[in-house]
DNA sequence: ATGATAATTGTTATAATATAACATCTCAAT
DNA sequence: ATTGAGATGTTATATTATAACAATTATCAT
């Protein structure tokens, strides 16, 4: 078989601190989060796993911040729209077939050959933009 | 009057770089053109150049590479799709209006409101794609 | 002209993000 | 036990970006 276990399993660790966070967290606050438990860990470790978790798409990378989220659908083969809230920094992953396929339609047009999509959004959630704060407290 | 000229026009001479270069840039690509004129020049000044020749829109940045290259339409106010070849290095810059209202309508689905789009392709342009190579001659 | 001021640029230092290159360790198959 | 592959460790450095404050320049009211 491929693959083998460590003493601990740092892909693990930094999955389940990126998911317990909830919002988007720096290559560097993962590292900090892995330190607790191995001092001696490396940059070169993190990205290691960070690079893991993408391919295995159970983390996200946030191309306009260099930060990285948890997946929040579990099981999407489809690239999804993030949305990131600019006030409280949450994510939202929204699943849109409609402007995948349009933007396929471009690609295809100019004959451009995608291997990989980044759709980001930047802006204000719903929460914020009604006053209704959450921010630290709630979800 | 607001604005005024300095004893040379950094933002000309950066916006000039990135429109001979007609690749994606890296703010210290940027930074080694203008230091020909200046070798003074620091960092701070060529991240400025470049925030202010985004805000009057005669650029872009790629937010997946961390590079930067002259916008190459002209006076568009619609977000481009910025379709990236990895084999070439050649950007691509489409408007697709389709993309965008789908998008719209997504973020109005859910409440979220946009202040940025960040719509990116990776993958290989038409050329690359079909082996017709022309990387370094002609565009 | 003079001085207030706003905007830009200069200067210095450092923070934040990311990779290269090579050594070591662990597991499992032989 | 030896070996080979993959993961991890280690050291160093490269790349990208900003903070904080000083100096300069143009404009405008006086």
């Amino acid at each position: 078989m491929v693959g083998q276990k460590h003493k601990v399993d740092l892909h693990t660790k930094a999955l389940a601190f990126l998911r317990k966070a909830q919002r988007p967290m720096s290559a560097y606050d993962v590292l900090a989060e892995l330190r607790q438990f191995n001092p001696k860990i490396a940059p070169t470790t993190v990205y290691r796993a960070l690079n893991a978790l993408m391919e295995r798409k159970k983390i996200h990378r946030l191309e306009s911040m260099n930060a990285y989220i948890a997946c929040q659908c579990e099981h999407h083969q489809q690239t999804p729209i993030l949305a990131v809230c600019d006030d409280c920094g949450s994510v939202a992953e929204c699943l849109a077939p409609t402007v995948l396929s349009a933007l396929s339609d471009v690609a295809d047009q100019s004959g451009f050959s995608a291997t990989r999509q980044v759709i980001e959004l930047r802006g204000r959630c719903v929460s914020c933009r009604d006053g209704t704060y959450i921010n630290e407290t709630t979800a």
